[in-house]
DNA sequence: CAAACGATTTTCT
DNA sequence: GAAAATCGTTTGG
């Protein structure tokens, strides 16, 4: 089933891999029913040289330690008490730095995502945005830490030709200073 | 143990 | 465009 392979996610460039994400097809597996659309929206924390990473200067909490795993695992976290948000883990062990995935095109399992998010139609904000689409396709704080080579939930290559790379500075990280203006989120979508 | 704070979304004006 | 909703995590006393 095309599942991209973990060296894929190891690349210690974040921002390399925030970009090859794009186009590629998240999938998630949840009592037997399959969600999951082509990603068209990805941010880039660079870990500890990054102030709007959680693991900035290799701060640890209970919450980012998944972030410390090799490349390949899932790290999600809850936002705002409400939205549960999802990131690829990159890189090696002990280098914490990951992708953020914003915003996906759904393709899988859409009557289950339009009851998950408690919708009788799509809409532009149906999977735009990180909250929204964790609640469309099912991620919980329950996946936190489970590998992507697993048959919960994996990425794999979709064959979709996607159109030119958008780049622009990451939203809602005015808390980090200088670092906020980095150009770390490509966007792109479906040709 | 109390208090402040979000890698956001939705709704209201 | 502005503001509320809402609670787990983190920090400080």
């Amino acid at each position: 089933m095309n599942k991209l392979p973990l060296s894929f996610y190891q690349n210690p460039d974040v921002c390399a891999v925030a970009r090859e994400l794009l186009g590629k097809e998240l999938l998630v597996n949840s009592d037997g029913v399959t969600t999951g659309g082509i990603i068209i929206d990805t941010e880039a924390y660079a870990g500890a040289c990054d102030r709007a990473c959680h693991s900035y200067n290799y701060r640890r909490t209970p919450r980012n330690e998944s972030m410390y795993r090799s490349g390949g695992t899932v790290y999600v976290y809850i936002c705002y008490g409400i939205h549960h948000l999802f990131n690829v883990v990159t890189s090696e062990e002990g280098d914490p730095q990951g992708v953020m995935i914003r915003a996906i095109h759904p393709t899988q399992g859409i009557e289950q995502m339009l009851a998950n998010r408690k919708k009788s139609k799509i809409d532009k904000t149906f999977t735009n945005g990180p909250g929204a689409l964790t609640a469309a396709l099912g991620i919980t704080i329950a996946h936190n830490g489970l590998s992507l080579e697993g048959d919960r939930i994996y990425i794999r290559e979709s064959g979709v030709k996607m159109g030119p790379i958008k780049v622009g500075t990451r939203i809602g990280v005015d808390y980090a200073g200088s670092d906020a203006l980095l150009p770390y989120r490509f966007c792109s979508v479906p040709q």
